[in-house]
RNA sequence: CGCGGGGUGGAGCAGUUCGGAAGCUCGUCGGGCUCAUAACCCGAAGGUCGCAGGUUCAAAUCCUGCCCCCGCAA
């Protein structure tokens, strides 16, 4: 099948790897313009265009896919599908509507729950048991479409929200394939999403990463790990930004919400209910280290974060 | 030229303002104490103070250039 791709973020590039190794030809690969990145401020190419150009496919990055000039690009593409993994444009239905079988969306959740933006930061601060992906054939709402396949797995509670993102990245790829053989022999399947059941994720921001040291030990710990690698679950010790990397629960009593104590070589700080032990900081400027090291060297002016 | 913090034995830091003997908390190794220990006591090894050049009687410290790490900014 003739396929368009569109993605930008590192989570869309193993399903087109996929595509590209797979019988199916991928024509054309739309992705966001690329962005200024990293301290230099440099323009740095989107992870999906990378492999793009590697493979030499035709890539295209409009600001506004909905402009005209891109509509009529892809309705003469002449495309059996398109594929969309994390593009972060909504696509007008004139282009939903381009190619034969319309446009297939790779989601990081078991939709209809966490719609939206950050689905898998978000199971996983909300303690979910299971998540998983789902294909859907692609509708003019925002991932509201028809359910083509879904395949859940079990959280163990532990996993950060990177780790999380690799273990979905990675099955994309062969859902996405399952289901263009299923258009092709004609097997494939339409259900509709259960709006009753349907929740719905904002787009994260750094801000989402400050931590409320009045909320719950258990909350604040789904954080740090969810926030994990990005933009991190973080408090300040005095001025300075203070990165908390790994935390579990602690037994410890009576510490007020940001109090601290050190105790046992590590830090154990108070929350609105219970208390935390932390295992791997960074403060700003410095690198992350495990806390054992961090006291070694810091000498603290103050007993509450925050 | 976007803003800022930093590079000092294996780890984390102090010392740089105002040049003048390499320091602290750990780790490692040897010995001691102990029923025993990650505890305690004694001792030891280990450093081109990021790199290069300059100033000086003397540079971790002052000047110039460069490299690397990290935080903010998405």
């Amino acid at each position: 099948m003739k396929i368009i791709y569109m993605g930008t973020p590192d989570f869309a590039v193993n399903t087109l790897q996929t595509l590209i190794d797979s019988r199916h030809e991928v024509i054309a690969v739309f992705t966001q313009p690329d962005k200024p990145k990293g301290r230099s401020g440099q323009l740095q190419m989107p992870p999906v265009k990378e492999l793009a150009v590697k493979y030499g496919i035709p890539v295209y990055q409009p600001v506004k896919i909905r402009e005209q000039e891109y509509v009529e690009l892809i309705q003469g593409m002449g495309a059996d599908v398109a594929v969309v993994a994390a593009f972060g444009q909504i696509l007008p239905k004139s282009i939903l509507d381009a190619p034969k079988y319309g446009c297939i969306n790779v989601h990081a959740s078991l939709l209809p729950k966490y719609r939206g933006a950050s689905p898998i930061q978000q199971s996983i601060l909300d303690g979910e048991k299971e998540t998983g992906v789902t294909i859907m054939k692609m509708d003019v709402g925002m991932d509201t479409g028809d359910i083509i396949l879904q395949e859940a797995f079990a959280l163990d509670q532990t996993e950060t929200g990177g780790e999380l993102f690799d273990k979905l990245s990675v099955m994309g790829g062969p859902m996405v394939l399952k289901v263009l053989d299923s258009f092709e022999d004609g097997s494939v399947t339409f259900t509709k999403q259960d709006e009753s059941r349907a929740t719905h994720v904002k787009m994260i921001t750094k801000e989402n990463g400050h931590i409320d040291w009045n909320q719950s030990a258990v909350k604040i710990e789904r954080m740090v790990r969810g926030y994990n690698p990005w933009p991190a679950a973080y408090t300040y010790v005095g001025s300075k930004m203070f990165k908390i990397w790994e935390a579990k629960l602690a037994e410890t009593q009576g510490l007020g919400a940001g109090e601290f104590i050190v105790d046992d070589g590590s830090m154990v700080v108070g929350t609105g209910d219970g208390a935390l032990r932390l295992i791997s900081v960074q403060l700003e400027g410095k690198k992350r280290m495990n806390i054992a090291d961090f006291l070694r060297g810091y000498r603290f002016e103050t007993n509450k974060l925050g």
